[in-house]
DNA sequence: CCAAAAGTGTTGTGTTTACACCCATGG
DNA sequence: CCATGGGTGTAAACACAACACTTTTGG
């Protein structure tokens, strides 16, 4: 008789998903208030239980999806969350997920009717249960992997400006950078295209809009991109 | 009727642990011999199934104590593995740990009584299920936790050469380091004390042992320790 | 013509790498 | 006395950090 663990105990498994969008406002997370006991009305990530059928990558695509309407958006499993006690209602390990999106993509309307919205990431409410831990996780792993895989470009428009991506920077490092130093070292990657383009909305004399580009970069196919910032 | 989420799936979630270890051969792993179907007789990592009332911490603590003794070990989440088909018996979910352990300290009789065994990591065999790409991962997180962190003395004696630490980095990152460069990063540090104590078994001249001083280190309390080897 | 943001290089400082010889000792 | 590993410093190349002025143009 082994087709069956039959005497290991089963719990619930759920998806956290923090979602990061940029804006010229700063570094965002988009924050949903909870419709049901306990702690309702409370501020919460958006999150789903894993069905028996799929892979926690699958689960939490699926609950991007349903609160944002989006596809094809960068994930990244962060950390199995299982104090005893996290969940009142029933033993419950979450898996914490993080997404980058581009803020402008996103279906508003979906949002709104989920009582959904946007909190720059240095003003945020206090979470229930460990969603707290999961952020102040997802922000430091956002550090580290954009620092070593250019991911950045996820959370900005498909065209962008030089000023754009270093104030993406500069909010998810929390710190200020030199404008030369920073244009300069990313001049030096060579993986964006500069167009014939300005946009005008933000000076008079306009600025030239960059592009990712991603063949340029699998084929230099570095393992690390190793942005000194 | 809010103390349960009744209508949602509960699925096995187990813990397996990347167990390393470094003597003068090089990095190891620990390997156990299933004995039990399927895959009976095939080399697996060391597992178990979380408890209701344990958090996956305690679990992965738990099943590193059952299998080699140890306590107080050096252990870190390194990810949730869940493909619907991973484990052919039953759907379940297995957040793998990494472990470093002195690999003299652990209880020889234990291992040898489960059919455990030391593989280098470069001559390994191939594992159950997806226990290969666990390995993978976990020797790409301890790459950059060495680098990171001082974790790697959790793998040395408690007094060690400093041939010792360079050979440990090297087998950690699979390359030739060069011997002055590296002594002088590590003095650099300055976390390390220098006994009046000389190893005598490796050389005629004998060389200078050293501990690693976590007083120090705790002292200067770097969030990163950036070691660019 | 002026306010506001865009764009652009150089220099000093610190870090990293490459590299080779003498020392101490046990046998 | 010699074989073996232990221990030590310097110079060149490179990367990083600090820094300020000119350009453009809409209003």
């Amino acid at each position: 008789m082994l087709n069956s663990y039959s005497s290991e105990d089963k719990v619930l498994l759920s998806v956290d998903c923090i979602i990061f969008g940029f804006d010229n406002e700063g570094l965002k997370i988009l924050l949903i208030k909870r419709d049901f006991e306990p702690e309702r009305g409370k501020w919460s990530l958006m999150g789903g239980f894993l069905k028996k059928e799929e892979s926690l990558n699958n689960a939490a695509t699926r609950v991007l999806n349903h609160y944002t309407g989006l596809q094809n958006v960068y994930m990244e499993q962060l950390y199995a969350f299982s104090e005893v006690d996290r969940d009142p209602v029933d033993r419950t390990i979450s898996v914490a997920y993080y997404a980058l999106i581009n803020i402008e993509n996103h279906n508003t309307e979906l949002i709104k009717n989920y009582d959904a919205e946007w909190f720059n990431i240095s003003n945020m409410p206090k979470l229930i249960f460990d969603h707290d831990d999961m952020v102040a996780h997802a922000i430091r792993r956002l550090r580290y992997r954009t620092s070593t895989k250019p991911v950045g470009f996820e959370l900005l428009p498909e065209k962008f400006t030089m000023r754009q991506l270093l104030e993406l920077y500069e909010a998810i490092l929390d710190k200020a950078l030199d404008k030369r130093n920073f244009i300069s070292k990313i001049n030096s990657l060579d993986i964006l295209v500069k167009l014939n383009e300005k946009d005008m909305l933000s000076s008079r004399k306009g600025s030239y809009l960059y592009m990712f580009d991603k063949e340029k970069y699998d084929a230099k196919s570095l393992n690390n991109f190793a942005l000194n910032l």
